[in-house]
DNA sequence: TGACAGGGGGTGT
DNA sequence: ACACCCCCTGTC
């Protein structure tokens, strides 16, 4: 209990309501689906309480019983309660998806669907995914979370009225939930410079340089998304600093490409050591995904990755 | 307790 | 292959 607390007024949170859709992920494969790299706006505030944010939502998720209640900010919570079903997936069937995937003749990924049982993709906002993406190169999550932060903090929006913002502090949430990641036009203003100064690195040109691509063909995004696979990543290629791995994330998180097949160094040793690709280049490693794993290869890939950064001693 | 390497979920040349 | 930036972490 910090002294800012106590000064503090009452919560403004929504009820908490029970989360549709039935659910019930253990706390380990909660913390993989919100943090274990598909997204780099939730953090954990108690043992079984996340709190997240994409686009103009915050929301609350908690475990009680083996059951998930969600809560919103009182004075978001109605546009919250309609954007949370399609963000976490909850009309979706993904035990059915995963019993799609042909693990009867994979034993490696049996025990990865066994370990991860109830994992899920989350259908974040395009633009956000890509930014989100352009920040990952050759760092690890915390650090990426932490340059998303700052770009919220110093250059996105406050997402509610100062009144709630307090309510937030006293529910012990970080500072860089209160407001949203900048929009791309928001960014396209931002000088390369002050970009560094969120701790971007050599990522900053890129996403200056990308910033100013969109601002000249606002509706390049849009229609990115909507485009099949093939043609999608084509497009996200020309972008700079996006290759095949970012390309293949953007889709899979935010445009629910389930055929996207990202290949990253965890992946490249999942499928070196586990499947005895050895030596395989990464183009052909995806090629081999697509083709093994079949059309939902991004799905089976998320447990193919949890699997190998937990047990990433081995 | 403060320096000091080493390495990090990639991309572009 | 190597540079790109530079923060984080583990180590001395």
């Amino acid at each position: 209990m910090t002294r800012r607390d106590k000064k503090l007024p009452p919560y403004s949170w929504s009820e908490w309501l029970p989360l549709p859709g039935g659910w019930s992920p253990s706390p380990a494969v909660l913390a993989e689906t919100l943090d274990g790299g598909q997204a780099f706006r939730w953090q954990r505030d108690a043992p079984d309480v996340w709190t997240g944010t994409w686009s103009d939502n915050v929301a609350q998720l908690r475990r009680t019983n083996d059951l998930l209640e969600w809560r919103a900010p009182a004075a978001i919570s109605k546009r919250v309660a309609s954007a949370l079903p399609a963000y976490l997936g909850l009309d979706v069937d993904w035990t059915a998806r995963a019993d799609s995937l042909p693990w009867r003749s994979d034993a490696h990924l049996a025990t990865c669907l066994r370990e991860f049982s109830g994992l899920r993709l989350l259908r974040q906002p395009f633009g956000e995914t890509l930014l989100g993406f352009l920040c990952s190169a050759t760092k690890q999550i915390v650090q990426i979370k932490q340059m998303v932060a700052l770009l919220a903090a110093r250059h996105g929006a406050p997402l509610v009225e100062r009144v709630d913002l307090n309510a937030f502090g006293g529910a012990g949430v970080d500072a860089a939930h209160l407001y949203r990641l900048p929009t791309w036009t928001e960014l396209a203003a931002v000088p390369e410079k002050e970009l560094r100064g969120c701790l971007l690195g050599f990522r900053a040109r890129f996403i200056h340089e990308t910033a100013l691509f969109l601002a000249k063909n606002p509706a390049w995004l849009a229609e990115t998304e909507r485009l099949p696979y093939v043609v999608a990543k084509a497009r996200l290629l020309e972008l700079p600093g996006v290759g095949e791995k970012v390309a293949d994330c953007v889709l899979l998180f935010g445009a629910a490409q389930l055929e996207a097949f990202p290949v990253d160094v965890w992946i490249l040793k999942t499928l070196e050591r586990r499947y005895g690709l050895a030596g395989w280049k990464p183009a052909r490693l995806a090629q081999f995904g697509r083709a093994h794993f079949g059309p939902l290869a991004g799905y089976a890939q998320q447990f193919l990755f949890s699997w190998e950064r937990k047990n990433r001693k081995q």
